[in-house]
DNA sequence: AGTGTTTATCGTCAGGCAGACGACTATGAT
DNA sequence: ATCATAGTCGTCTGCCTGACGATAAACACT
């Protein structure tokens, strides 16, 4: 395939790591798995794994999606419809150093996935599991103590889950991304909580109720109500047509 | 550097490829250069080469643009002052098949760029141009027909080139970039007929007047004033330091 | 000097949207 | 029956925006 000298460039490893997002328990959580080899033997790591010789990007992501969670990837070039999560690419990671074994070109991946059961644990990594992101990545403390974060993540999955946390922040205001995060079919107020779990504030149930429901093509009414919340009964939607939000739903300033 | 097996993961060609955007005689035009060698010879490609042993991936776009155009690159990160340029990583593109040669994965950066003197051709490529992003891409004319669209772009560049103006002209919206189009000193009308170039549509003089000048940290005056745009003196600016834009600058819709 | 043209800048007004918040409804728990 | 919880509908006010009118200051003519 290589009618040109090899030696001419360089040659890197690929790679792609997932930041896969979910909402629980009223936290936006990401997956990590332990990683069973050196370096960085047993610490937390963003998945991911080598892009092989005849496979495009995405569809590298999406392997290892499936080969670490068993979520099926919507695409969303493809109209594929079902419980498949959202994948999108993030950026990509290339520091010469980033990889004390050799030099790796990261093209980390975001997912975002409706609440899940227990993650399974897949090929080189001896576990997975949910981890809330203001765990992970330590809080910003506007006092500057350093808060009690957990160990710090393998590589620079530090900076890469940071960088899909805040697209994600961003990207639920001007699009329909954060239906993503439910289930086929969902309350008002379970996507509330879904923006404020993500953005980390508190909304106005009212301004908000009004908000979405008044945005054209964000939600469509499935006929069903449902009272798992508690509370009067509240109707259930799917995720309208629609996938940018206009007007857009902006975070509260500071 | 290696103490893995190399056969373990395929060895891919890392390269970086520049999408250089500036804002010339009204029109939105990018950096192209004529390729000199197979394949793809003799066609118009982006600016690119490969990324060396030693360097981050915004490393070699920085140096390739300067190779390129002369320009220096104003890393974002970095608060270098002066005439640089923004540069920003866009995406990254490794479909197995987009280089006849070799699995190629390539990382495109954006460039937004004031107007400058002619581009000076550099390295293996015959010569260099600004080309109107419009002659580039096929207009999307309703009409359906395909316009008289030049020769297409090598590889797969004319996605690469389409993502990045959609990123330029959204990009636009909520941060102050639109000033990395103009030069240090600008006035009003400049910076609106730069919103009018990427946008492709009109604005009103007045409220594009009410708007920027009302935005907290976009526009600092500098105390002159020029005609050099006829009519009446206008007062110019810098850039200020805001880097969002609170509210933005919404694009009119359809 | 006067007139027209061009560009810049300030004002006005009406409509839309968002934040703050009151009021009412329909469930389950005690 | 009462309370707690959650959902839904309204109201009010201020801000922002789009559509314009009006004025100002330069240059190019005649």
């Amino acid at each position: 395939m290589s009618p040109y000298d090899p030696s001419a460039f360089p040659p890197f490893a690929v790679t792609v790591d997932l930041v896969v997002l979910t909402v629980r328990r009223h936290a936006l959580c990401a997956l990590v798995v332990r990683r069973g080899e050196p370096p960085f033997q047993g610490r937390w790591a963003l998945p991911g794994g080598f892009v092989r010789d005849d496979e495009d990007l995405a569809t590298a992501a999406a392997r290892e999606l499936v080969e670490e969670t068993g979520l099926c990837a919507h695409d969303p070039a493809s109209p594929a419809p079902g419980n498949g999560a959202h994948l999108e690419q993030l950026a990509t990671y290339g520091d010469p150093r980033r990889d004390p074994r050799m030099r790796v070109v990261s093209v980390a991946h975001l997912v975002l996935a409706p609440d899940l059961p227990a993650p399974r644990a897949g090929g080189d990594a001896n576990g997975a599991r949910w981890a809330s992101v203001t765990d992970l990545l330590g809080r910003e403390d506007p006092a500057g103590r350093a808060g009690e974060e957990a160990e710090p993540l393998a590589f620079d999955h530090a900076v890469i889950l940071a960088d899909g946390v805040e697209r994600a922040r961003s990207k639920i205001e001007y699009s329909s991304l954060a239906t993503a995060f439910c289930p086929p079919e969902f309350t008002v107020g379970e996507l509330r909580r879904v923006y404020e779990a993500v953005w980390g504030v508190a909304l106005d149930p009212r301004n908000f109720h009004r908000k979405v429901t008044g945005t054209p093509g964000f939600l469509v009414p499935s006929g069903g109500t449902t009272t798992r919340q508690g509370g009067r009964p509240a109707q259930l939607f799917r995720a309208g047509g629609a996938t940018v939000l206009n007007p857009p739903m902006l975070r509260p300033e500071v």
